[in-house]
RNA sequence: GGGCGAUUAGCUCAGAUGGUCAGAGCACCUCGCUUACAACGAGGGGGUCGGAGGUUCGAGUCCUCCAUCGCCCA
């Protein structure tokens, strides 16, 4: 006897790693990534968030993959002119400390090789990650458009970034100025105020005499005591500051005193920003070295003296201490104070320090000199960079999903400082300002040959970078070829949806708003917006709930763990157990519980496979209902209503309410249910239900293909060559599945839950009874309304709840005999046992009975409420009238048995 | 100081618009290798949905307050 073909085909057991790669050749090499541009056919596009060039992806990562896959396959399915754009981030600060750790290994610096060869070596970093970030993308099946990759120092993303900071210059909204800015002496560079993290952490705070200098400038015995954190800055003390309302030090307002150790005589200032309630309310003043102090020094025209340099390290304005890093210093001052007897105590306490956000360095605020775009300058009557984004979002022209998060990102907004973007680093987008020895500046697109002013071609470039997020601001529109007009361009922007983990939503969606809707402003206000919709997903953490991270040690390796569950699988794990926004933690029990769902589904389909043999399915049609049976009626209807769900929550974006709901269809209904009845007609030698197994089949693969891309693919070819003529080539291009409420028929889904109800009441009796599995025991149904279904599926009981049954008409006599009695709704139900043990079977129908009549009581004071019967829709209180009916015929059942006993 | 989230079965989490929504997976207990699947099937135990008020005919779902944990911003 010939094996059946596709039974040969399919090993039983779903192995992802001799199936994913090649149906992704498959998919690459059939162009399906690509945009189809045919008319009437709506654009979608999605720019991914590119990964940084540093290293590896992630399992946040691998989450965004299986989001944003999972809605460009949905919308490739729905015919949609769908575009990915793939890419990947240059990542300023973090690639070029990577690069240094490189050279380091070696025994060098950046510095030892120069700028160029620094260059030189980090873009064949470079070139080798970017080929495997790629790699690893397509491992995981995102079916994005790589002939589009991206990356973010493409010349064609210069020039944008270039146009960008030129025309934000003629619109002064970039300037240069000297600041208080944060620095990182570790990187030697600026950082934006997003860049430093702050951590409370255990401190000491040292109470300082500064002694009241008098008339002649002799230092008096009376002395102010200032409390801080940081003695090593009173060398760069400009003045002291109290609060003006403070009585404790009214009078000092105005006075002198002297530096201790130093010997500089400083004011005595009135400021409203000295909290009087902190240490002593007396504030030492270092503007060089502390923002709030820069602050108070400008209001009071304070000198600034800078005595840390960029490295770190104490310079010539701390005198003795020059030399000393900002630690040690603190340590020889700390003594010295004491040894000169102007420290007075010193106490614990728990401040905030401020840390590099890439290094953990603890950040140095300086007055420097830098770039800036000035966020919240007008560039058109009333619109700024901070106020336009704000508006985007609270006019609704651009989603945020989940909601709460507009709170979060308008209140950024709202109290936004001017953005420092320049950073002294040599990897990166450099700055295209010119200066002319003549002393012109030169800001322009391409590079100059020579200054417009002297004529010069002696022309030094700004030696700074810019800050990565100011490229990456700019995805939406400059990777789709802006500033030139392209097609793409056209057609694709705004983009629709947008992705991302919420902790980079300052870093990245606010600025892609702030400079989508100033670079395409010409489009008008509808049409300027980066993209429709943002979406923020939630932080994959570990087991433990600790954030992953390499020190750490807990990060988990997505192409790992993809390769050990399968892409599917870690897709379904990732997407189906959260809801966005949320943040997860990661467990391989919940990948395993994926996998297994693949194998289900695989196995299902193996199933259905072996059974079609050769046989062609002809499509259900619902003009034929009456002539299916009431499973099939079902299972048609169920897959009707599954199908309204998956649409509507696909449009709510929520994915993984999709995914879980296509499990639940495809195992307990599809599985359990409908192929373990149609099992008992076919072997009845019935081959209708042929054509709605494969059907059903078919509808599933195409709902679930967004989400368990390969496994789908996969069967779905091998069911194929059984569907009519009409389908493309591959799933990935099929007509995603849409209701048209045909199926719909709630008497047969009513009549089908009822015989799943009496079913398993059976096996509930067979299992409390302990019957032995081989028995078959004789199995009375007395029949009320459900009767006829009852009927129909009498072969299908047999089996299923592996009995004897015989349908009897309602108040038709049972046959003598032992029996074990239950009621589903108004079907009695007697299971003839060998023998029963009568007390026993009196305690469970007496317990029975109880619960049933107080759940009528419960039911019949739900009724006697006038106002719910009066204000509950109608349908709420038929549903209680018949659960009321039900409720006292089973009790009257229940009755009934007993007194039989 | 302001804001947000979480708190549902032993564990990890779903419950989108208030009414069969008290659920899933894992774990646990009892059976079963019946040719799609032991990565499985059948049955079962287990939660007064953090606490207290309130709105409503009806609240896990809305409002107020509180508690614990976590995060963001200042």
């Amino acid at each position: 006897m010939a094996t059946l073909p596709s039974r040969k085909q399919l090993p039983p057991a779903y192995e992802p790693a001799s199936v994913e790669a090649r149906i992704y050749q498959r998919w690459e090499r059939g162009g399906y990534f690509k945009p189809r541009l045919v008319p009437g056919a709506e654009p979608y596009c999605i720019i991914m968030p590119p990964p940084n060039v540093t290293g590896e992806l992630h399992l946040g990562h691998g989450l965004e993959d299986a989001l944003t896959d999972a809605l460009v396959r949905w919308h490739r399915m729905q015919g949609d002119a769908t575009l990915w754009v793939p890419g990947e981030d240059h990542a300023g600060i973090a690639t070029q400390n990577v690069i240094e750790r490189e050279l380091a290994k070696e025994g060098l610096t950046r510095h030892d090789i120069g700028r160029e060869a620094f260059l030189e070596r980090t873009w064949e970093w470079v070139r080798r990650y970017r080929a495997r970030i790629v790699e690893q993308h397509k491992r995981l099946g995102a079916s994005a458009d790589w002939d589009y990759d991206v990356f973010t120092l493409d010349p064609r993303i210069v020039r944008a970034v270039r146009t960008t900071f030129v025309n934000l210059y003629r619109d002064g909204l970039i300037y240069r100025g000297l600041r208080m800015i944060n620095w990182c002496p570790r990187c030697e560079t600026a950082l934006s105020d997003l860049e430093v993290e702050y951590e409370q952490e255990p401190a000491k705070l040292y109470y300082v005499r500064y002694p009241i200098v008098g008339e002649g400038g002799m230092p008096l015995p009376d002395a102010i005591v200032v409390a801080t954190t940081r003695p090593e800055t009173m060398v760069a003390d400009t003045g002291v500051a109290v609060n003006p309302s403070d009585p404790r030090y009214e009078e000092r307002i105005g006075r002198w005193v002297l530096l201790p150790l130093v010997g500089r005589e400083i004011p005595v200032v009135a400021d409203e920003a000295v909290d009087p309630e902190f240490g002593t309310g007396a504030l030492k003043v270092t503007p060089g070295h502390d923002p709030n102090d820069w602050e108070i020094g400008q209001r009071h025209s304070l000198e600034v003296i800078v005595a840390i340099d960029l490295k770190g390290r104490m310079n010539d304005e701390a005198g003795p201490y020059a030399g000393l890093s900002v630690d040690e210093a603190r340590e020889a001052i700390v003594r010295d104070l004491a040894d000169e007897g102007f420290l007075e105590r010193v106490e614990d306490i728990v401040h905030s320090v401020g840390r590099c956000s890439r290094c953990r360095t603890t950040v140095e605020p300086l007055p420097s000199e830098q770039w800036f775009v000035a966020v919240n300058k007008e560039y058109e009557p009333g619109v700024s960079l901070a106020s336009a984004a704000a508006e985007a979002v609270r006019s609704g022209r651009i989603r945020i999903v989940p909601q709460r998060f507009v709170k979060v990102y308008l209140n950024w907004l709202e109290n936004i400082r001017d953005w420092c973007i320049s950073r002294q680093l040599w990897w990166g987008h450099q700055i295209p300002v010119w200066y002319c020895d003549c002393g012109e500046t030169i800001v322009q697109v391409d590079d100059p040959d020579r200054c417009p002013k002297c004529g010069s071609a002696e022309l030094r470039q700004d030696p700074d970078v810019l800050d990565t997020w100011f490229s990456s601001a700019l995805a939406p529109h400059a990777d789709l070829g802006w500033p030139d007009d392209t097609e793409e361009l056209r057609i694709f922007y705004p983009t629709s949806d947008m992705q991302m983990g919420y902790d980079i939503m300052f870093f990245w969606c606010a600025r892609m708003v702030m400079f989508g809707l100033y670079n395409m402003r010409h489009r008008g206000p509808d049409g300027a917006i980066p993209f429709r919709t943002v979406l923020f997903h939630g932080l994959i953490r570990d087991a433990k709930g600790e954030k992953m991270t390499k020190s750490k040690g807990n990060v988990v390796d997505p192409l790992v763990a993809a390769a050990k569950y399968g892409a599917d699988a870690f897709r379904f794990g990732l997407l189906a157990n959260t809801t966005l926004g949320q943040d997860q933690k990661y467990s391989d029990e919940r990948l395993e519980a994926a996998r297994n769902f693949a194998n289900k589904l695989w196995n299902s389909a193996r199933f259905v496979l072996m059974r079609l043999g050769e046989h062609r399915i002809r499509r259900p049609h619902p003009a034929d209902r009456e002539t299916y049976a009431l499973e099939d009626r079902w299972i048609l209807s169920r897959l009707e209503g599954l199908m309204e769900d998956v649409d509507s929550l696909f449009r709510a974006y929520q994915v993984g309410e999709v995914g879980r709901r296509i499990e639940e269809f495809l195992w307990n209904e599809f599985c359990d249910w409908y192929i373990e009845m149609a099992k008992v007609r076919l072997a009845a030698g019935d081959q209708r239900p042929l054509d709605v197994l494969g059907h059903v089949l078919d509808y599933s693969l195409r709902l679930l293909h967004p989400i368990m891309p390969f496994v789908t693919e996969e069967l779905w070819q091998h069911l194929r060559d059984h569907l009519p003529n009409d389908v493309p080539e591959m799933l990935i291009v099929a007509w995603y599945p849409k209701s048209g409420a045909n199926w719909r028929d709630p008497a047969a889904e009513e009549a089908m839950e009822h015989v799943i109800a009496v079913n398993r009441a059976i096996r509930n009796v067979r299992a409390e009874k302990r019957l032995p599995a081989g028995e078959r025991p004789a199995v009375f149904l007395r029949a009320g309304d459900f009767r006829a279904a009852l009927e129909e599926t009498l072969a299908a009981t047999a089996t299923l709840s592996r009995c004897v049954p015989e349908l009897l008409p309602a108040g038709a006599a049972l046959p003598e005999g032992e029996f074990a009695f239950d009621r589903v709704a108004d079907t009695e139900i007697a299971v003839a046992l060998p023998a029963v043990d009568r007390s026993e079977e009196r305690r469970r129908l007496e317990r029975e009975l109880a619960e049933a009549e107080e759940y009528v009581q419960r039911l019949r004071a739900q009724l006697a409420n006038e106002q719910f019967v009066a204000k509950a829709p109608a349908r709420v209180v038929e549903g209680v009238r018949r659960n009321l009916e039900e409720a006292e015929e089973r009790a009257a059942g229940l009755r009934e048995r007993l007194a039989a006993l």
